[in-house]
DNA sequence: TATTAAATGAAAATGTTTTTCACTTAGAGT
DNA sequence: ACTCTAAGTGAAAAACATTTTCATTTAATA
Protein backbone atom coordinates (compact mmCIF):
# COMPACT_ATOMS: atom_id res chain seq x y z
CA UNK A 1 0.00 0.00 0.00
CA UNK A 2 1.26 3.17 -0.83
CA UNK A 3 0.35 6.36 1.03
CA UNK A 4 -1.79 8.37 -1.36
CA UNK A 5 -3.07 11.01 -0.28
CA UNK A 6 -6.63 10.37 -0.43
CA UNK A 7 -5.87 7.19 1.40
CA UNK A 8 -4.23 9.25 4.78
CA UNK A 9 -7.69 11.65 4.41
CA UNK A 10 -9.74 8.90 4.78
CA UNK A 11 -8.04 7.07 7.73
CA UNK A 12 -8.04 10.56 9.19
CA UNK A 13 -11.46 10.99 8.59
CA UNK A 14 -12.78 7.98 9.95
CA UNK A 15 -11.17 9.03 12.95
CA UNK A 16 -13.16 11.91 12.89
CA UNK A 17 -9.28 14.20 12.40
CA UNK A 18 -9.07 16.43 9.58
CA UNK A 19 -6.34 16.55 6.93
CA UNK A 20 -5.02 19.74 7.44
CA UNK A 21 -2.12 21.34 5.38
CA UNK A 22 0.69 21.41 8.48
CA UNK A 23 -0.55 17.07 8.68
CA UNK A 24 -0.09 16.84 4.81
CA UNK A 25 3.61 18.71 5.42
CA UNK A 26 4.13 16.54 8.04
CA UNK A 27 3.51 13.53 6.32
CA UNK A 28 5.62 14.18 3.36
CA UNK A 29 8.28 15.19 5.28
CA UNK A 30 8.53 11.68 6.56
CA UNK A 31 7.48 9.73 3.67
CA UNK A 32 9.80 11.44 1.39
CA UNK A 33 12.47 9.74 3.76
CA UNK A 34 14.64 6.59 3.49
CA UNK A 35 15.64 7.24 7.48
CA UNK A 36 13.88 7.76 10.71
CA UNK A 37 13.49 11.41 11.76
CA UNK A 38 13.37 12.90 15.64
CA UNK A 39 10.40 15.29 16.04
CA UNK A 40 12.99 17.73 15.78
CA UNK A 41 14.46 16.62 12.39
CA UNK A 42 10.90 16.82 10.83
CA UNK A 43 10.35 20.09 12.74
CA UNK A 44 13.39 21.72 10.88
CA UNK A 45 12.42 19.97 7.51
CA UNK A 46 9.21 21.30 7.84
CA UNK A 47 10.07 24.21 9.07
CA UNK A 48 12.19 25.38 6.22
CA UNK A 49 9.29 25.44 3.77
CA UNK A 50 6.45 26.40 6.16
CA UNK A 51 7.79 28.59 8.70
CA UNK A 52 4.74 29.31 10.82
CA UNK A 53 4.64 25.38 12.15
CA UNK A 54 5.84 25.34 15.08
CA UNK A 55 6.74 22.00 17.41
CA UNK A 56 3.83 22.08 18.77
CA UNK A 57 2.01 20.80 15.77
CA UNK A 58 5.04 18.41 15.15
CA UNK A 59 4.38 16.53 18.31
CA UNK A 60 0.30 16.41 17.91
CA UNK A 61 0.44 15.41 14.55
CA UNK A 62 2.99 12.89 15.73
CA UNK A 63 1.29 11.25 18.09
CA UNK A 64 -1.96 11.54 15.84
CA UNK A 65 -0.18 9.57 12.65
CA UNK A 66 1.47 7.04 14.88
CA UNK A 67 -1.52 6.38 16.69
CA UNK A 68 -3.50 5.58 13.55
CA UNK A 69 -0.77 3.47 12.64
CA UNK A 70 0.29 5.66 9.72
CA UNK A 71 4.12 6.37 11.07
CA UNK A 72 5.59 3.70 12.85
CA UNK A 73 8.28 4.63 15.80
CA UNK A 74 11.69 3.44 15.85
CA UNK A 75 13.90 2.74 19.48
CA UNK A 76 17.43 1.44 17.59
CA UNK A 77 20.03 3.49 17.52
CA UNK A 78 20.47 6.11 20.60
CA UNK A 79 17.16 7.98 19.92
CA UNK A 80 13.98 6.64 21.13
CA UNK A 81 11.44 9.00 19.30
CA UNK A 82 11.82 8.49 15.44
CA UNK A 83 9.11 8.12 12.84
CA UNK A 84 9.43 5.95 9.93
CA UNK A 85 6.53 5.78 7.24
CA UNK A 86 4.88 2.79 8.21
CA UNK A 87 4.14 0.06 6.17
CA UNK A 88 1.10 -1.61 6.79
CA UNK A 89 0.37 -4.55 9.03
CA UNK A 90 2.49 -6.75 10.90
CA UNK A 91 6.13 -5.74 10.31
CA UNK A 92 9.56 -4.75 12.01
CA UNK A 93 12.76 -2.49 10.64
CA UNK A 94 16.10 -3.18 9.86
CA UNK A 95 18.05 0.11 10.45
CA UNK A 96 21.67 1.34 8.84
CA UNK A 97 23.42 2.25 11.98
CA UNK A 98 25.59 4.29 9.76
CA UNK A 99 22.91 6.18 7.61
CA UNK A 100 19.72 5.45 9.76
CA UNK A 101 18.09 3.96 6.42
CA UNK A 102 15.36 1.93 6.90
CA UNK A 103 14.08 -1.46 5.56
CA UNK A 104 10.59 -3.07 6.56
CA UNK A 105 10.44 -6.98 7.22
CA UNK A 106 7.78 -9.60 8.13
CA UNK A 107 7.95 -12.60 8.89
CA UNK A 108 9.67 -12.17 12.42
CA UNK A 109 8.42 -15.88 13.37
CA UNK A 110 8.90 -15.69 16.80
CA UNK A 111 4.90 -17.56 17.47
CA UNK A 112 7.05 -20.64 18.65
CA UNK A 113 9.52 -18.25 21.05
CA UNK A 114 6.41 -16.70 21.90
CA UNK A 115 4.78 -19.91 22.86
CA UNK A 116 7.60 -21.45 24.72
CA UNK A 117 7.51 -17.79 27.25
CA UNK A 118 4.00 -17.87 27.65
CA UNK A 119 3.64 -21.58 28.87
CA UNK A 120 7.10 -21.03 30.95
CA UNK A 121 5.85 -18.15 32.51
CA UNK A 122 2.49 -17.62 32.40
CA UNK A 123 2.35 -14.26 30.52
CA UNK A 124 -0.51 -13.19 28.30
CA UNK A 125 2.16 -11.85 25.97
CA UNK A 126 0.06 -8.90 24.02
CA UNK A 127 3.36 -8.22 21.58
CA UNK A 128 6.97 -7.39 21.25
CA UNK A 129 9.61 -4.89 19.90
CA UNK A 130 12.03 -6.35 17.19
CA UNK A 131 14.51 -4.40 15.77
CA UNK A 132 17.82 -5.25 13.80
CA UNK A 133 20.97 -3.04 13.41
CA UNK A 134 23.44 -3.87 10.86
CA UNK A 135 25.22 -1.72 8.18
CA UNK A 136 23.59 -2.06 4.99
CA UNK A 137 25.61 -2.34 1.63
CA UNK A 138 26.46 1.24 0.36
CA UNK A 139 27.85 1.63 4.20
CA UNK A 140 29.93 -1.32 3.89
CA UNK A 141 31.74 -0.45 0.93
CA UNK A 142 31.89 3.31 1.93
CA UNK A 143 34.24 1.32 5.06
CA UNK A 144 36.52 -0.10 3.03
CA UNK B 1 25.84 -15.21 38.17
CA UNK B 2 24.41 -13.12 41.31
CA UNK B 3 25.78 -9.90 41.31
CA UNK B 4 27.53 -9.56 44.74
CA UNK B 5 29.36 -6.52 45.66
CA UNK B 6 32.46 -8.50 45.33
CA UNK B 7 32.01 -8.72 41.73
CA UNK B 8 30.81 -5.51 40.54
CA UNK B 9 33.88 -4.24 42.59
CA UNK B 10 35.89 -6.25 40.53
CA UNK B 11 34.32 -5.33 37.01
CA UNK B 12 34.44 -1.66 38.19
CA UNK B 13 38.07 -1.82 38.85
CA UNK B 14 38.96 -4.04 36.31
CA UNK B 15 38.05 -0.69 34.00
CA UNK B 16 39.80 1.95 36.95
CA UNK B 17 36.42 2.62 37.62
CA UNK B 18 35.88 3.30 41.58
CA UNK B 19 33.47 1.23 44.05
CA UNK B 20 31.95 5.22 45.85
CA UNK B 21 28.86 4.54 48.57
CA UNK B 22 27.35 6.48 45.59
CA UNK B 23 27.64 3.83 42.89
CA UNK B 24 26.86 1.09 45.48
CA UNK B 25 24.06 2.63 46.54
CA UNK B 26 22.29 3.09 42.73
CA UNK B 27 23.02 -0.46 42.50
CA UNK B 28 21.31 -1.94 44.91
CA UNK B 29 18.63 0.26 44.00
CA UNK B 30 17.96 -0.95 40.77
CA UNK B 31 19.10 -5.02 42.17
CA UNK B 32 16.39 -4.80 44.77
CA UNK B 33 14.01 -4.22 42.27
CA UNK B 34 12.17 -6.50 39.90
CA UNK B 35 10.92 -3.95 37.84
CA UNK B 36 12.70 -1.24 35.70
CA UNK B 37 13.08 2.27 36.68
CA UNK B 38 13.49 5.19 34.85
CA UNK B 39 16.86 7.91 35.70
CA UNK B 40 14.09 9.88 38.03
CA UNK B 41 12.59 6.92 39.76
CA UNK B 42 15.93 6.05 40.99
CA UNK B 43 16.64 9.22 41.75
CA UNK B 44 13.84 9.27 44.22
CA UNK B 45 14.56 6.02 46.04
CA UNK B 46 18.32 6.85 46.39
CA UNK B 47 17.55 10.52 47.27
CA UNK B 48 15.28 8.82 50.27
CA UNK B 49 18.30 7.72 52.03
CA UNK B 50 20.94 9.67 50.63
CA UNK B 51 19.76 12.91 50.08
CA UNK B 52 22.89 14.57 49.09
CA UNK B 53 23.32 12.23 46.16
CA UNK B 54 22.12 14.40 43.04
CA UNK B 55 21.27 13.37 39.63
CA UNK B 56 24.16 14.21 37.62
CA UNK B 57 25.71 10.92 40.03
CA UNK B 58 22.37 8.75 39.12
CA UNK B 59 23.08 10.00 35.00
CA UNK B 60 26.87 9.06 35.42
CA UNK B 61 26.41 6.11 37.22
CA UNK B 62 23.87 4.40 34.76
CA UNK B 63 25.66 5.32 32.09
CA UNK B 64 28.74 3.55 33.22
CA UNK B 65 27.36 0.12 34.82
CA UNK B 66 25.18 -0.05 31.12
CA UNK B 67 28.10 -0.18 29.50
CA UNK B 68 30.12 -2.33 31.52
CA UNK B 69 26.54 -4.31 31.10
CA UNK B 70 25.94 -4.47 34.99
CA UNK B 71 22.38 -2.97 34.27
CA UNK B 72 20.40 -3.14 31.16
CA UNK B 73 18.21 -0.25 29.08
CA UNK B 74 15.09 -1.52 28.29
CA UNK B 75 12.57 0.42 25.86
CA UNK B 76 9.41 -1.28 25.99
CA UNK B 77 6.17 0.88 27.48
CA UNK B 78 6.56 4.32 26.81
CA UNK B 79 9.56 5.52 28.87
CA UNK B 80 12.61 4.90 27.01
CA UNK B 81 14.94 5.34 29.27
CA UNK B 82 14.83 2.57 31.98
CA UNK B 83 16.90 -0.01 33.45
CA UNK B 84 16.73 -3.18 35.35
CA UNK B 85 19.83 -5.53 36.70
CA UNK B 86 21.49 -7.23 33.87
CA UNK B 87 21.60 -10.67 33.30
CA UNK B 88 24.85 -12.40 31.53
CA UNK B 89 25.40 -12.61 28.11
CA UNK B 90 22.75 -12.91 25.21
CA UNK B 91 19.42 -11.96 26.84
CA UNK B 92 16.22 -10.62 26.15
CA UNK B 93 13.05 -9.13 28.45
CA UNK B 94 9.45 -9.89 28.96
CA UNK B 95 7.89 -7.13 30.84
CA UNK B 96 4.13 -6.90 32.28
CA UNK B 97 2.36 -4.02 31.11
CA UNK B 98 0.88 -3.48 34.06
CA UNK B 99 3.49 -3.89 36.87
CA UNK B 100 6.05 -3.81 35.07
CA UNK B 101 7.63 -6.53 36.26
CA UNK B 102 10.71 -7.80 34.08
CA UNK B 103 11.75 -11.34 33.19
CA UNK B 104 14.93 -12.65 31.32
CA UNK B 105 15.11 -14.90 28.89
CA UNK B 106 17.74 -16.35 26.25
CA UNK B 107 17.36 -18.35 23.16
CA UNK B 108 15.54 -15.80 20.90
CA UNK B 109 16.55 -18.27 18.02
CA UNK B 110 16.39 -15.18 15.52
CA UNK B 111 19.46 -16.71 13.98
CA UNK B 112 17.87 -17.67 10.68
CA UNK B 113 15.59 -14.73 10.37
CA UNK B 114 18.92 -12.25 10.71
CA UNK B 115 21.12 -15.17 7.71
CA UNK B 116 17.81 -14.82 5.62
CA UNK B 117 17.73 -10.87 5.88
CA UNK B 118 21.30 -10.45 5.25
CA UNK B 119 20.99 -12.47 2.51
CA UNK B 120 17.76 -10.27 0.94
CA UNK B 121 19.10 -7.17 2.11
CA UNK B 122 22.96 -7.43 2.12
CA UNK B 123 22.80 -5.74 5.32
CA UNK B 124 25.87 -7.09 7.65
CA UNK B 125 23.73 -7.55 10.85
CA UNK B 126 25.55 -6.41 14.11
CA UNK B 127 22.25 -6.86 16.42
CA UNK B 128 19.45 -6.88 17.44
CA UNK B 129 16.38 -5.66 19.94
CA UNK B 130 13.96 -7.73 21.02
CA UNK B 131 11.38 -7.48 23.75
CA UNK B 132 8.08 -8.79 24.48
CA UNK B 133 5.14 -7.38 26.62
CA UNK B 134 2.10 -8.95 28.12
CA UNK B 135 0.32 -9.26 31.09
CA UNK B 136 1.92 -11.10 34.13
CA UNK B 137 0.11 -13.92 35.70
CA UNK B 138 -0.60 -11.84 39.15
CA UNK B 139 -2.14 -9.08 37.18
CA UNK B 140 -3.89 -11.35 34.74
CA UNK B 141 -5.89 -12.37 38.30
CA UNK B 142 -6.34 -9.01 39.27
CA UNK B 143 -7.98 -7.88 36.13
CA UNK B 144 -10.56 -10.26 36.49
C1' DT C 1 -22.44 29.76 3.15
C1' DA C 2 -23.04 28.91 8.17
C1' DT C 3 -21.83 26.03 11.88
C1' DT C 4 -18.96 23.76 14.92
C1' DA C 5 -15.80 20.48 16.45
C1' DA C 6 -11.20 20.09 15.68
C1' DA C 7 -6.74 22.17 14.92
C1' DT C 8 -3.42 25.79 15.17
C1' DG C 9 0.53 28.90 16.94
C1' DA C 10 2.69 31.39 20.58
C1' DA C 11 4.18 31.54 25.07
C1' DA C 12 5.02 29.57 29.18
C1' DA C 13 5.50 25.67 32.10
C1' DT C 14 7.43 21.40 32.93
C1' DG C 15 10.65 17.76 32.53
C1' DT C 16 14.97 15.59 31.20
C1' DT C 17 19.80 15.37 30.30
C1' DT C 18 24.42 17.44 29.90
C1' DT C 19 28.13 20.61 30.99
C1' DT C 20 31.08 22.98 33.98
C1' DC C 21 33.92 23.56 37.87
C1' DA C 22 35.70 23.75 42.48
C1' DC C 23 36.06 20.36 45.93
C1' DT C 24 36.40 15.51 47.78
C1' DT C 25 37.72 10.69 47.94
C1' DA C 26 38.86 5.65 46.72
C1' DG C 27 42.43 2.94 45.97
C1' DA C 28 47.36 2.07 44.67
C1' DG C 29 51.81 2.40 46.41
C1' DT C 30 54.68 3.33 50.14
C1' DA D 1 48.33 3.95 58.46
C1' DC D 2 49.79 7.94 55.22
C1' DT D 3 50.33 10.17 50.82
C1' DC D 4 49.27 10.95 46.24
C1' DT D 5 46.52 11.32 42.25
C1' DA D 6 43.28 9.98 39.00
C1' DA D 7 38.64 9.53 39.34
C1' DG D 8 34.33 10.94 41.28
C1' DT D 9 31.17 14.19 43.43
C1' DG D 10 27.41 17.88 44.09
C1' DA D 11 25.49 22.26 42.88
C1' DA D 12 24.19 25.39 39.57
C1' DA D 13 23.39 26.53 35.14
C1' DA D 14 22.81 25.47 30.45
C1' DA D 15 20.85 22.95 26.89
C1' DC D 16 17.44 20.34 25.11
C1' DA D 17 12.82 18.00 24.77
C1' DT D 18 8.04 17.79 25.68
C1' DT D 19 3.47 19.33 27.36
C1' DT D 20 -0.06 22.62 28.73
C1' DT D 21 -2.85 26.52 28.08
C1' DC D 22 -5.65 29.55 25.59
C1' DA D 23 -7.30 32.76 22.24
C1' DT D 24 -7.78 32.41 17.32
C1' DT D 25 -8.45 29.99 12.92
C1' DT D 26 -10.11 26.45 9.77
C1' DA D 27 -11.75 21.88 7.52
C1' DA D 28 -15.56 19.45 6.71
C1' DT D 29 -20.31 18.76 7.16
C1' DA D 30 -25.01 20.03 6.37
Amino acid sequence: MRLTERKVAAILRQHSYKLTPQRRVVIQAIASNQDHLTPTAIYERVHQHHPSIGFVTIYRTLEILAQLGLICELHAGGSCRSYTISAPGHHHHLICSNCSRVIDFTGCELGKVEQDLSSKTGFRIEGHLLEFIGLCQACQKEAT
